[in-house]
DNA sequence: ACCGTTGGTCAACGCTTGTTGGCAAATATA
DNA sequence: TATATTTGCCAACAAGCGTTGACCAACGGT
């Protein structure tokens, strides 16, 4: 078994404040200096404790979607949900935000995005749709309408997206998602 | 009236170059000195011409989406044709994956992204819609699918949206397109 | 009280970046 | 032909980057 080093408090405030850097600044503006300045240690301590800056991303874009259990509830009601999580998600964690930042840009960044849903959305969808042969493709669906609010509402700012109510979006997007996860193929 | 100048041709070239650079590499990554070894000639020949890589940019992402009108066609085909444009527009034309790349890092790559859905899609929804004063939000909504599309097929490349074919995907979001800019309120 | 291990700072390295000014050749103007 | 303007290359700048190694202070076990 591991015990707790001292230095668990300063490994800490990195990672705290990479993950705040990367999500506003995406990948190459988040410098390493800045990041060590934010956790008030020196650059070199990054670079001991995460090896190099990719290091640093990798351990800061390690995290959780958090989805709820689908199978529990109600079919007609999964869209509302998934849409509602997704949406507290976004607002309450900002790696999130930084994640779609740094995907964008960075290669390493892509492979977490890719892996973060294709290993968290894609078994939740699996349970509820009709042919589950077919989930990768509905999880997939399900991940563009997601994203592109994210994108849209929580990125580039669209004026008429930040303005709707967190309601408004779920009454339009609900039916979306439930649709992609639950229609028989068009 | 302004007469021909001999640097048209290297102007045109750099400006190619740095569409190019900017929609592989985001800002950051598309140095001057990569764009003016593109267009086979020098950085300095960039600043002269462009004043700085701020203005490059702004003279790079310049441009249209060319959206047919809309008013001329079956309303219930409305979402078919916009999805199938919207592709046709992305696979053509990769300055469209740039300015998304850009524009979830870069200040005036947000500003640019914004001006160009609210020019340009806005007004072709208005002429659609139930209510007019409700065009600027379906056209968000509108925008929120079609991007969301884009980023996960174009820049993220989720495998199961890539090996979806241009059919599948008119089919699946076609109707969705279609109900953002047509239904009744939810 | 000693000594190895750990936590941390400091100064510097090699490199790349955007940007600038000087200078040579080509072109236009007279 | 003589002169002014445009077009381009070259070399360099200051700044910032990720990264490294030397060095000091604090701790833990014995």
């Amino acid at each position: 078994m591991t015990t707790a080093r001292r230095s668990d408090a300063t490994r800490a405030a990195i990672l705290e404040a990479a993950r705040e850097r990367f999500a506003s600044d995406g990948y190459e503006r988040a410098t390493i200096r800045a990041i060590a300045r934010d956790a008030g240690i020196d650059p070199s301590m990054v670079m001991r404790y995460y090896g190099s800056k990719e290091g640093l991303f990798a351990a800061a874009s390690d995290f959780e979607l958090h989805l709820p259990e689908l199978g529990a509830l109600p079919s007609r009601h999964i869209g509302a949900v998934l849409v509602t999580h997704f949406l507290d998600r976004w607002e309450r964690d900002d790696v999130l935000t930084g994640l779609l930042r740094v995907g964008v840009t960075n290669a390493a960044g892509v492979e977490r995005m890719q892996a973060v849903f294709a290993e968290q959305l894609g078994p939740v969808t699996r349970g509820v749709c009709p042919d589950p042969a077919e989930a990768p493709r509905r999880a997939a669906l399900v991940a563009s309408q997601i994203l592109g609010m994210a994108l849209t509402r929580y990125v580039l700012r669209f004026p008429p997206t930040v303005e709707m109510s967190r309601d408004e979006i779920v009454a339009w997007l609900g039916p979306t998602i439930q649709r992609y996860l639950t229609a028989p193929e068009p």
